[in-house]
DNA sequence: GTCTATATAATGATAGAC
DNA sequence: GTCTATCATTATATAGAC
């Protein structure tokens, strides 16, 4: 009996780079060996259903790092403001300043993405409410910290796109740039947020 | 010789929407085939260098319908928030509210994605310049117009994005409204823009 | 828990008839 | 310009030895 030759959560961790790179459909088994070390008899003995098996639990091992990466420096007693600094920086960090892809984006970019979709909406919740509180926390009303959460999302994500598809990561640089500033923010009068 | 069954442009039309809906790597030559109602020989008539050419071609017939779409607006004697309104409209029914994909979102996610990069490249920027000439025409400094056209396409990549992956085309719907009120407002003294 | 070897289907692509 | 038939390759997945 070999021992294992990668820990589970290593294992994850090499397979999300993989699928961050080249998406669910362009990763083939023959990829997913190569990158875990494993041949294929091996990797369907820890996801007997295959590929899809696979993505899966990528995708519940990003969730775990989420809820980490995110929950975690808010239970610090810094200010709401120094909390987002270090949340945007965790996350300017996760993608490279623009050069690596989000695995959620990948995913519901594939052809099978419906069997993704309760995951992929669950992990896109879990960040968005991570944001959400930190604005709560910072005295916004509940309501308009959802939506800048969320746009802080979708400004992230699209970001993310506009550097892949002009190779240019200034954007993305400038998109976290400008979060710092927007997210907390006090409301106008009238303004975007009301 | 039988006679050609679609013409370039509808064939194109057709593919653009498979592309769209599967991605690159998740369309195969048989959903082409499909698709298009030809088999595959045919398609190596029109396309001599296969998926790639064909990709290619989408792209560049996109590319066309970004120049139509955007800068045909411009031309008339609206006002510049009256054009901003209907190039809204145009790229929310594009989208069909956020329920269709974006193709340049799709072919960036593509394993191949470096041979699409000069054409992905320069479409983003058709689009980003059309806002950026409607931001200037309505008195914005050219640098604070390119700014804010960057912003709105980043926005509408990424509302798409988490469409998709939530399932709420919500995000997108405020995304667009919202859009419509700050694409062209005036500068703060000090904000967002400066 | 890993491996080699294999099964089976689908892939992108061609040849050549009409 | 379309078709049928076929190619070589790769895909996902399995069987069974160690």
């Amino acid at each position: 009996m070999p021992a294992p030759l990668l820990s589970k959560p290593d294992m994850l961790g090499r397979l999300m780079d993989l699928f961050r790179e080249k998406g669910f459909d362009g990763a083939s088994l023959s990829d997913i060996s190569e990158s875990t070390g494993l041949g294929k008899s091996s990797l369907y003995h820890h996801f007997p259903k295959g590929k899809e098996e696979i993505a899966l639990q990528v995708l519940a091992h990003l969730e775990e790092q989420l809820e980490q990466a995110l929950f975690e420096p808010m239970r610090s007693t810094a200010t709401p403001r120094k909390k987002l600094d270090r949340m945007l920086d965790t996350i300017d960090s996760f993608y490279e300043g623009g050069k690596k892809a989000c695995l959620l984006e990948r995913l519901c970019a594939s052809v099978d993405a419906s069997r993704f979709r309760r995951p992929l909406g669950r992990a896109l919740n879990t960040w968005i409410e991570a944001v959400e509180a930190l604005g709560v926390e910072s005295g916004l009303p509940r309501a308009a910290a959802r939506l800048r959460a969320e746009d802080l999302v979708v400004r992230i994500e699209g970001a993310l796109v506009v550097c892949a598809g002009t190779g240019n990561t200034s954007v993305f640089a400038r998109t976290i740039r400008d979060l710092r500033q927007s997210v907390l923010a006090p409301l106008p009068r009238r303004g975007r947020w009301d």
